[in-house]
RNA sequence: GGAUCUGUAGCCAAGCAUGGAUAUGGCGUCGGACUUCUAAUCCGAAGAUCGCAGGUUCGAAUCCUGCCAGGUCCA
């Protein structure tokens, strides 16, 4: 393996340019446009100043100047840019070699140990169905895992259950007062879910819930066994529907936590902080933390002047016993970006409190409806299940009039993959930060930049290979890949382990979505161009490598993003 | 009042952390390509005051300041 990325060509520049650092120089490197074939280029503008020379001879000279290492094909000046070309026998022999670990090829070839990181994600109320934004929360929280452990990392999934509050009794009253002790005859998280809505229909009419409800509350926090009953029954069935739901997305727990557990403690560690002199107590006795000067933030009340204790004080317990359970270096929140304002206050508060693990908030941007935001109370939602089945049945319609005569059990099963990878991609392919808007009407695409277009992609390559009968070979004539689009491929592939770097640092996971639009639209464009299959066999066998690395590489991005492969299509 | 996110063609996005080559894709529109490895594909065309105004810089979609618009949070 000899890996060849930014910080190489930085390598190799430093050799005769001594007054910027390594790192320096790495940071300067970049990758040129499409329409070159380099693969990587060096901006002279900088070097102007110091060399008293224009940036164009500044290149040239480099070029003269400059030995070229075994891995690089050759390095050009083109105007004020140093572009270099890595050999593709590099590149597809580190595929070929490393197959799935590609793109950790860096931690293959220098070991290192990486934390452990807990990742809380969705943390749902337990008084209504999956909805859409829970979609795109399980997503991230999910394919930030497997990116996670696929470089290395220890990673614990947890759950944070939000049980309990006068919305969980809500639809207890609704159903005490209308259920007539009905069991569930739908998935029983919908069946909870409707009881809700009932609530809020039955509000307008009967103004007075608002007391029984809170009555309600109030019994369920005396222990009032009824009522606890009651309780537990309703949970056990939302928990009970959000089980399949999270199985359909292959999301599994390490640990699960419960509101109901949390919620009357952590006063102990705010009052030992007070002791501390960490907090302050307002003239009425409200115990806050002043935030201002050491982190620019407003002050934080964390016990009320009752003694009661408020949402943050819950999640600043909740991460003590997170360390407990599972001694982490890292805590990941996978938390709409509503509550930005309340991980700012938790991260500087457990600051405070001398908890210096490292925190980060994973925020996303809700997902509207084009009449405005999701309303749950009014059942103006899309259901998670609903769309899942929705998508599903999309993509068997579209299976069926391409494939009329496969079998009912393939037509099902490709329909199920295709549906899923359409879902999980439209939703993993933008930024997270970004709210969007989804029109269920429009739906979902399959053409385009979607996941049935990355599934498209990989099932041509192993239509080829599996046509041409033939064995994927590593000794090619490296000389006869010279074609625009297998120039551009051979680019792309250089790319991806940068990619995953960048997204393993960034949190962000929708870089390797489009990745992956970028490599599948470069190899469709090669697809039309050049024939693989073909009389001249030494062709052959250098393109047939050439797709099967494409085809790695897919299959390993996909991996992270939780998509499956079809070997047909 | 304080905080925070967003603003890029008719529509949806990428690019912004770390400034650099003619601003990159998709949908839609128009035109073309299936007797050839799968047309869920490809090729071409039209379509952009990168919200606005300043500033920094050899160079700004990217950094800074102010403003405008939309979303959201805190008491």
């Amino acid at each position: 393996m000899k890996i060849i990325d930014k910080k190489f060509i930085a390598v190799i520049l430093s050799e005769y340019i001594s007054y910027f650092s390594i790192e320096e120089l790495e940071s300067f490197v970049e990758i040129p446009p499409d329409e070159f074939s380099y693969t990587y280029a060096f901006p002279c503008f900088r070097l102007a100043k110091f060399e008293k020379k224009s940036p164009l001879l500044i290149a040239e000279d480099l070029k003269n100047k400059i030995k070229l290492p075994e891995s690089i094909e050759s390095v050009e000046a083109e105007g004020p840019y140093l572009n270099f070309m890595v050999k593709s026998q590099i590149i597809l022999n580190n595929i070929t070699l490393l197959q799935e670990d590609y793109g950790r090829m860096r931690e293959k070839d220098n070991p290192v140990s990486k934390s452990t990181v807990v990742i809380e994600y969705p943390s749902p109320n337990t008084n209504k169905p999956l909805h859409f934004g829970h979609i795109r929360n399980m997503l991230l929280g999910k394919s930030l895992s497997n990116l996670l452990i696929y470089k290395g990392y220890r990673v614990f999934q947890v759950n944070l259950n939000n049980d309990r509050g006068i919305h969980i009794c809500k639809s207890m009253i609704a159903y005490k007062k209308w259920g007539q002790n009905e069991e569930p005859n739908i998935k029983s998280d919908h069946f909870v879910g409707n009881y809700y809505v009932k609530y809020n229909k039955m509000l307008e009419k009967n103004p007075q819930l608002e007391n029984e409800t809170r009555e309600l509350l109030r019994l369920w926090e005396d222990g009032e066994v009824e009522t606890r009953e009651l309780w537990k029954k309703m949970n056990k069935w939302a928990f009970d529907g959000f089980k399949i739901t999270y199985d359909k997305l292959g999301i599994v727990f390490d640990k699960e936590y419960f509101e109901s557990n949390l919620y009357l403690k952590g006063k102990e560690i705010i009052n030992e902080g007070l002791n501390k002199g960490l907090f302050e107590t307002t003239e009425d006795g409200a115990i806050f933390a002043r935030l201002k000067e050491k982190y620019n933030l407003e002050d934080k009340v964390l016990i009320r002047s009752d003694g009661t204790s408020i949402y943050i004080t819950q999640d600043i317990y909740l991460a003590y016993i997170k360390k407990k359970d599972f001694d982490y270096d890292k805590s990941i929140y996978v938390v709409g970006d509503p509550q930005i304002q309340h991980f700012k206050w938790l991260f500087a508060i457990l600051d405070l409190l001398g908890f210096k693990e490292d925190n980060f908030h994973l925020s996303y941007g809700m997902v509207d409806l084009p009449e405005g935001r999701m309303k749950s109370r009014e059942g103006i939602v899309v259901d998670a299940d609903d769309i899942i089945s929705k998508v599903e049945k999309l993509a068997l319609e579209e299976v069926i009039k391409r494939y009329p005569n496969l079998s009912e059990e393939k037509k099902k099963y490709r329909a199920e993959v295709i549906g899923m990878a359409a879902l999980k991609f439209y939703i993993l392919k933008f930024s997270a930060i970004k709210g969007f808007t989804f029109n269920p009407k429009e739906s979902i695409s399959f053409e385009g930049e979607t996941g049935p277009y990355i599934l498209y992609c990989f099932a041509r390559i192993n239509s080829i290979i599996s046509k041409s009968g033939r064995d994927v070979d590593i000794s090619i004539k490296w000389e006869l890949l010279t074609h625009q689009t297998e120039l551009l491929l051979l680019k792309q592939l250089t790319y991806f382990p940068e990619i995953i770097n960048s997204a393993e640092n960034s949190y962000n996971i929708h870089i390797i979505p489009q990745y992956l639009l970028s490599l599948c639209q470069s190899f469709n464009s090669f697809y039309s161009s050049c024939q693989v299959i073909s009389e001249n066999k030494e062709l052959e066998k250098a393109r047939l490598l050439l797709i099967k690395s494409v085809q790695v590489v897919i299959k390993i991005g996909l991996d992270i993003l939780g998509i499956e492969t079809l070997e047909q299509m």
